[in-house]
DNA sequence: CTCTCCCT
């Protein structure tokens, strides 16, 4: 066995040089080179070593187990021997061990209790291209052990083809060593989409084709279990030849379904499986050949606005895609039909984001916080932790009360960081320990942290969302003991493989709180019981919302209308119809998906309004509501209790703030208009006035045009409505009155002078100026009362004439003029002659200018 | 038209 050449040989010899001359190094090759299980066991002799340990990270659990077994073979041995591993919950070394194959958290929580790793020869980060957010953080935590305490330890990056120079540079310009890979020749087929085709036709017709022209299984890589569904209907629907086999693949697929997609295909029977990129890297399936290659995945992306992930759809990277590609030649030669264009190739990125840019970030600060660092820069990183994720993440953080005001890590947060659960969950454990909860609290943590228990059974049946049930289910689920768990329990399709994990987890995690938390310097919880195994355990599921609100208090929800939500960080929720928790008032979510306005609640459960006063008084706000009710056209005023967007409690207020009062009245002033004001035609006369002065001469007269009225509502009107509420209240403002008070008294004098109501004309009569538009003051005049006026009358002290309607005896509009003298010269006769026919008792002068004015038929002798 | 993957 251990004589089978492998490429990783050709370079190993460079490989053990560099490294007994630098402390750290790169080694990049590609899959199938061998990297992973030559290389510990070669540096094993490495002189530098001395006595001391080589830790290996695999970035997950399976591979560390089967890497470290393969190794020990190698020795003779079993893992546990020379060669161990570790990984949670499940530990094989010995005092002989001298190379740890551990997983990614292992190694940080390994950092967090001995920085200086004494013993520890050399780290080896495996895999490293994939940029997990665990990997980046233990590379960064290494170099500054190796800086700080450790000058000697080695450490070496391996990788598959990656941009080494960023890494080499974080690295101290460690050498770059490149090996060979060994894998068949994969052949490339483009093989794009007819116009709007939809992604599973396009799917099902490169199925259909490289059934025809190729022998064995094929993978078709898709980017989400919705996707997986209706390509294996439309396929099934196709008609398939008999000895076809399809096999769905994803994460939440129950364990079994998992490893019969997997296994390799019965002797003429033929495999497709349809997956997610879980079977990129995680899962191997056996006997491939053909890849069909959607080019797009689903990846999950954090705002730090909402502190909630969402997942996106987008096509993969380069990296990602030959990856894929190679899947179809472990064995032999093969094919991959990707379902894109050549051209569309060309544009893909290159890699794919690193983890550590588009994650939440509150583990990873937690993580730093505990090792002594405040600002991620303080450390080398190959991408720092962005500014407003680790903003938010510090954010929370301090909400949970794991981090003081100076951003050191507490008491409590140190706790939480030894539990190794994400932080809000940590913090719910430890909270609900001060309530005698925490054994329902480690389960909820654990069936957080992991797959779902319930089966999904995804399309048109929805998955209850409650975790309440799943918890009563749980507690079921322990009774079996030993024995296998069936299919179904306490009412739901569970995965038994999952339910025994989570059951596991949450154990371990009670052990550790347990054993870690006596003597400890606890949160400053409300201690309700002082015996832990107390009667609350007993109502125990029915506190499972409260549980989740320590954990997502910023999650809390209530209801709007029947499934939908509001959260207390002010984002939509919905529950799918049909569920009991969607006509709950109250809920906490859990777990969601950030899309849209209405995110769709995936795990959650109810709370009582009761619960929530009682165990979030805390954080419960106590504001002030003063708005203005267009109905009923009054100022509203209540004292409210909120989280966050969620209302908790509306009481009308018996004390209103006033000033708050008047904004509301002002407010409900601007939506409603002048109409709510009680404007008399004497107050609209005094208006068309002042307008009339402010157009010609704005510097001395204040615009108090309706539209600058409302919009400086604060300078004139609100002295005169303060203490005031509604409508009626309102009728009682003299609006003249406070128009005519926005003048000094000398100025409203002249006002009358300049601006007088009324004329006298020639006839006697005074006549009643019409300012309604105030570009044209309009005198109305029967024509005969205005024989011997030479010129039309001017006023604003003679700037301005106004514009004269000539009437006739019936009050009909003859003409109108601005220049009155034209018109006795001209017009007049004209309109004399028509006057005269329709009016011939009246007196129709051939000189104007010298007749009597008459307000009668005709002048008085 | 209910969710990608992984880990202390």
């Amino acid at each position: 066995m251990t004589n089978i050449n492998l490429p990783i040989d050709d370079v190993l010899g460079e490989l053990m040089d560099t490294l007994s001359d630098h402390t750290n190094a790169i080694l990049i090759a590609p899959p199938g080179s061998g990297k992973t299980t030559r290389v510990p066991l070669a540096l094993l002799h490495a002189s530098w070593l001395g006595d001391r340990r080589i830790l290996m990270l695999e970035p997950r659990r399976l591979a560390a187990k089967s890497v470290a077994a393969y190794m020990a073979r190698q020795l003779g041995e079993q893992a546990g021997e020379t060669v161990g591993y570790r990984v949670k919950m499940d530990t094989r070394v010995s005092k002989r061990t001298r190379i740890e194959v551990v997983t990614e958290g292992v190694l940080t929580s390994m950092l967090q209790q001995d920085p200086s790793l004494d013993g520890v020869g050399a780290v080896l980060f495996d895999e490293f291209h994939e940029r997990s957010l665990h990997a980046d953080l233990g590379l960064a935590l290494c170099l500054q052990a190796q800086q700080l305490f450790r000058e000697e330890m080695r450490l070496l990056v391996m990788s598959a083809t990656m941009d080494a120079e960023p890494v080499s540079q974080i690295l101290n310009h460690a050498p770059v060593i490149r090996g060979e890979g060994r894998m068949y020749p994969v052949e490339t087929v483009y093989y794009p989409g007819h116009g709007a085709e939809r992604l599973e036709d396009r799917t099902v017709r490169a199925v259909k084709q490289a059934l025809q022209d190729h022998d064995g299984d094929m993978l078709v890589f898709l980017p989400g279990a919705g996707e997986i569904r209706r390509a294996e209907r439309k396929l099934r629907e196709s008609g398939l030849s008999p000895g076809v086999r399809v096999a769905p693949l994803y994460g939440n697929l129950p364990q079994a379904a998992q490893e019969a997609a997997i296994a390799p295909a019965v002797s003429g029977q033929r495999k497709i499986v349809l997956s997610t990129s879980i079977a990129e890297t995680s899962l191997t399936v056996e006997g491939v050949r053909v890849v069909i290659d959607s080019g797009l995945m689903r990846v999950p992306r954090f705002s730090p606005r909402t502190g909630m992930t969402r997942l996106e759809t987008v096509p993969v990277s380069r990296a990602s895609a030959d990856q894929r590609r190679g899947r179809a030649g472990r064995t032999a030669p093969g094919v991959c039909y990707r379902l894109w264009t050549e051209q569309e190739d060309r544009r893909l990125p290159p890699r794919s984001t690193p983890e550590v840019l588009e994650a939440d970030l509150a583990p990873l600060a937690l993580e730093l916080a505990a090792w002594g660092v405040g600002d991620p820069a303080e450390l080398a990183w190959l991408d720092l932790p962005p500014v407003p994720a680790y903003r938010q993440a510090r954010e929370l953080l301090h909400l949970l009360g794991a981090i003081a005001e100076t951003g050191a890590v507490t008491p409590h947060g140190r706790r939480m960081a030894a539990l190794g659960m994400h932080p809000r969950l940590a913090h719910m454990v430890l909270r609900a320990e001060g309530l005698g909860l925490a054994r329902i609290a480690c389960d909820l943590a654990a069936m957080l942290g992991e797959r779902d228990v319930a089966v999904r059974t995804g399309g048109r049946a929805k998955t209850d969302a409650d975790l309440s049930s799943r918890l009563a289910m749980l507690q079921e689920a322990r009774t079996w003991r030993g024995a296998d768990l069936p299919d179904t329990l306490g009412g739901m399709e569970i995965d038994p493989a999952i339910c025994r994990r989570v059951i596991a987890e949450a154990d371990h995690a009670l052990a550790a709180l347990r054993t870690e938390g006596s003597g400890r310097g606890a949160f400053e919880a409300p201690r309700e019981e002082d015996n832990e195994t107390s009667a609350a355990e007993v109502s125990a599921v029915e506190m499972c919302g409260v549980l989740l609100g320590f954990a997502y208090p910023d999650r809390i929800g209530q209801q709007r209308s029947i499934g939908k939500f509001t959260l207390a960080n002010g984002r939509g929720a919905e529950v799918s119809e049909g569920q009991q928790l969607a006509a709950e008032p109250y809920l906490v979510a859990a777990e969601l998906d950030d899309q849209g306005t209405e995110s769709k609640v995936y795990l959650g459960a109810g709370i009582s309004l009761e619960q929530i006063n009682r165990y979030f008084a805390d954080i419960i706000r106590e504001e002030q509501s003063v708005y203005w009710d267009r109905e009923a056209q009054t100022v509203r005023t209540f004292t409210v209790r909120k989280i966050g967007a969620v209302l908790i409690q509306e009481t009308p207020s018996q004390s209103p703030d006033p000033e708050l009062m008047l904004q509301a009245l002002l407010d409900g002033i601007r939506q409603g208009g002048h109409k709510l004001l009680p404007w008399t035609k004497g107050d609209r006369l005094l208006q068309s006035r002042m307008s009339f002065m402010h157009k010609y001469d704005p510097a001395n007269w204040p615009d108090v045009s309706d539209e600058s009225l409302l919009n400086h509502l604060e300078d004139w009107l609100a002295p005169h409505v303060y203490g005031m509420r509604n409508r009626s209240d309102l009728q009682k403002i003299q609006i003249g009155h406070i128009l005519s008070e926005l003048i000094p008294w000398e100025q409203r004098q002249e006002l009358d002078r300049l601006v007088p109501l009324q004329l006298t004309v020639p006839s006697g009569s005074r006549i009643t100026l019409d300012y309604s538009d105030p570009e044209q003051p309009v005198l109305a005049a029967r024509l005969q009362e205005l024989f011997g006026m030479k010129e039309t009358p001017r006023i604003a002290g003679g700037r301005v004439p106004v514009t004269i309607h000539l009437l006739s005896p019936a009050r009909r509009p003859v003409q109108v003029t601005q220049d009155l003298a034209s018109f006795w010269e001209h017009a007049y006769f004209e309109v004399k002659k028509d006057l005269k026919g329709r009016y011939p008792k009246h007196y129709w002068p051939d000189n104007p200018l010298e007749a009597e004015a008459t307000n009668r038929t005709k002048p008085r002798k």
